[in-house]
DNA sequence: CGTGCGTTTGACTCTTGTCAACTGCGGTGG
DNA sequence: CCACCGCAGTTGACAAGAGTCAAACGCACG
């Protein structure tokens, strides 16, 4: 592991305040591997026996029930997922699966619930972890709920425009149809929403998307504190 | 307090293990209050002062957005709710109002989170109690975007039937327009979801159900230990 | 007995999904 | 070097699901 890596690590609030000792035995048994794209790294209804850490690349976090399949949630660095199946000792809920090449660090679920019962303040900083990804899950089941597919993707490009610079443009960072299963659509309407956007200073230009009055997308986006935002935007691949 | 009330608050995974001491010292600054139905206990949008337990009636968690709204729980006792934002000392991201007679232990927020950094197993409880809370989002969210308005109705009535004692009938326990609402569709839907599932064995009549076939309504529902189940069902008011 | 409100029903509209054909781009191989 | 192929993306026509509006129903309450 790299001393990079290591920094990045203490960067999350997984590990925000937590013994050196346990850091470095969290760390020590665990495997820090490199997958291809496409690479699925775990499967829905299966036990959950790491804990995962997306160091760099994308991860998709997806479902799926009677043939249909959705997408619900796409991590860059530096995520963790299933945490709460791990803490749990149960099954996974959602497959992963790499759509970058991506580095991810694998921690054994055992010694996470072992260190957990040792280090209170690593414990504090599970709870806050686990806090913060309970928020971001009700505003996304809001977000479904309460929005139309188009709305879903203004208020996605506003937050995805913030998170690659604020400059009025942003590259969507994979496929679109992984965008679409994610905005909870097709990937035919997906299509048809960026159309309807055009009406409201949006344009696109393969996975390039300008966004030419902000001004006007905001209006019609109506985004909320209560629903989006709440977590820092996606850093690029 | 009543006996019976520490009784029920000590079946809480929330108090699951903890010390003697702290379970006194949360409850005694604690207001126990009985609401008429209909309260409104908080809002979306504001400090969370108090955590909330439910010992007696039920709760809706709702949450609006350009004047739609939508229910996102409906918790029955013994639940407990807004605990993630009493962590993170952060605003609601749901209303809760009361919707019968119900009687409800308000925690102070400040006792919480001291609480928490002095005892480890309190702390501990409160990592199992978040993980879960988590995992439930999830489902809800694989509920809404992997099936139809008909489908999340079928499955609603089987978990309910098992709740209410797996004789083949139930009782909604609330008006139906919430049960529409908590379902992600309009009232008028449910009528309609109800008269189709005439065809897959169900009956109803009032707020009385009768699934006369449950095993056609299963193969109509298909239900998924990845998206329903998983926590014991809500408890009859 | 009348009133009010939640529910149901019907007709209609709008959104979203489905299916199929077409486009355009990148890569392969002749 | 260029033709061909494959596949993601788009577009159009159609179907199905879901929302809207209005009227009628029925049960509870005064």
């Amino acid at each position: 592991m790299r001393a990079e890596d290591t920094e990045k690590l203490k960067c999350l609030n997984f590990f925000r305040g937590v013994k050196e000792n346990t850091f470095r035995r969290a760390i020590a048994p665990s495997f820090l591997q490199s997958f291809p794209a496409g690479t699925i790294l775990l499967e829905e209804n299966r036990p959950a026996d790491f804990l995962y850490i997306v160091l760099d690349g994308l991860v998709e976090m997806s479902s799926s029930a009677a043939g249909d399949e959705t997408v619900i949630e796409i991590l860059g660095p530096v995520n963790l997922f299933i945490l709460a199946a791990v803490l749990n000792n149960d099954i996974c809920l959602q497959s992963a699966r790499t759509l970058t090449p991506a580095r991810i660090l694998m921690i054994p679920a055992n010694l996470i619930r072992e260190l957990l019962s040792e280090d209170h303040d690593f414990m504090k900083a599970v709870v806050f972890e686990l806090a913060s990804a309970y928020r971001r899950t009700i505003k996304e089941l809001k977000n479904q709920k309460l929005r139309s597919g188009t709305e879903r993707l203004a208020n996605w490009l506003l937050r995805e425009e913030r998170g690659q610079g604020g400059e009025g443009r942003l590259t969507i960072p994979y496929e679109k149809r992984i965008l679409a299963a994610y905005l909870g659509m097709t990937a035919e309407n997906l299509s048809r929403g960026f159309s309807a956007l055009s009406a409201h200073g949006v344009q696109i230009k393969g996975l390039q998307v300008d966004i030419v009055d902000i001004g006007k997308l905001s209006d019609y986006a109506r985004s909320s504190p209560l629903i989006d935002d709440g977590e820092p935007p996606l850093p690029r691949n």
